[in-house]
DNA sequence: AATCGATATGTTATACTATCACAGTTACAG
DNA sequence: CTGTAACTGTGATAGTATAACATATCGATT
């Protein structure tokens, strides 16, 4: 896999592809890997695909309430966390928020660039046996299980509204 | 500046020398730039230099309480904070926790290595013209601000002390 | 069809992380 | 010495996350 930056989320893009993408994932994956595709689950991962934008796990708690299901933390977290084991949601640290994942298809080392304007959130892929931080770690002796990389600054169209 | 693990943190090293490199760089720091090295902050940066390990702030805090300073978040929060901004403590994403800088002369581009086992943290730096996030961000055009680079996994000696 | 174990959902309660607002104090430039 | 800015301390509160347990559902096996 090649270095791409590959962040269609900063561009004009058909969305509607990206969620029905991330939704046939996500059903192929749960039957290969005989895992519960629940109407708690499916809704949440409906809600964040609406857009490019990291939520916080309230915030999603508070959509599935109004819609008639649980309205206490764990069942948002519950689903959250199922679906990050998938791999078909990711954790933004810095954000301590949430967002589904823009390559659902394929193993890929994602790089996140939040976007300080706009709060869009795009994930690019990196090549992994190009990659410093790897090097670094390996020089080490550090044996790397799992990886957080996040830039925050501006998206191409933020640079433009506030040049400062 | 080239790659470099020089992850020290995992391995045998004088560390009393960190502690007194770290204060001295911090004294220097706060005498070039105007800042106020108070005794709470002093404190809070040796707490923090005690071992190569992220601590919460409110484990620092109970620290400050118990040594006879202010018992409230804010105490320690401000603290690190400052220092935080200094460049002299980062941010750990991961574990919502705070360690003291490894390398707190020159400029650097961090990666923190997280021992799962011994829950050391150690910091290596890369090189950042040499960095697919680099890449992948101004591929897509994004301008970065700042940078989150941490992986999780076995440091060497853990990694021989729980083989599986 | 009835049963049983495993998984999922829902709830209450609580822990952990972080900030706001304001009062009192200290440092230091003028 | 005085005035201002920066720092410290406090109480209150916001935001993020998990523990513990009861109930419900799925699905494999009788």
């Amino acid at each position: 896999m090649k270095n791409q930056g590959n962040a269609s989320s900063f561009r004009a893009h058909k969305h509607a592809h990206c969620v029905t993408s991330a939704l046939q994932a996500a059903e192929t994956l749960c039957e290969k890997h005989k895992l519960r595709l629940t109407p708690v689950r499916r809704r949440v991962l409906e809600v964040l695909l609406e857009h490019h934008r990291a939520m916080g796990a309230y915030d999603v708690l508070d959509r599935l309430r109004a819609e008639g299901f649980g309205s206490q933390p764990p069942v948002a977290y519950r689903a959250l966390d199922f679906w990050v084991e998938a791999g078909l949601v990711h954790k933004i640290q810095k954000l301590n928020a949430f967002v589904a994942c823009a390559h659902p298809n394929g193993g890929h080392e994602p790089v996140f660039m939040i976007c300080r304007g706009c709060e869009t959130v795009a994930e690019g892929t990196i090549d992994i046996a190009d990659s410093a931080v790897e090097r670094a770690a390996s020089a080490a002796g550090f044996q790397v299980e799992t990886t957080v990389r996040e830039v925050e600054g501006l998206c191409p169209k933020c640079q433009k509204a506030k040049p400062q």
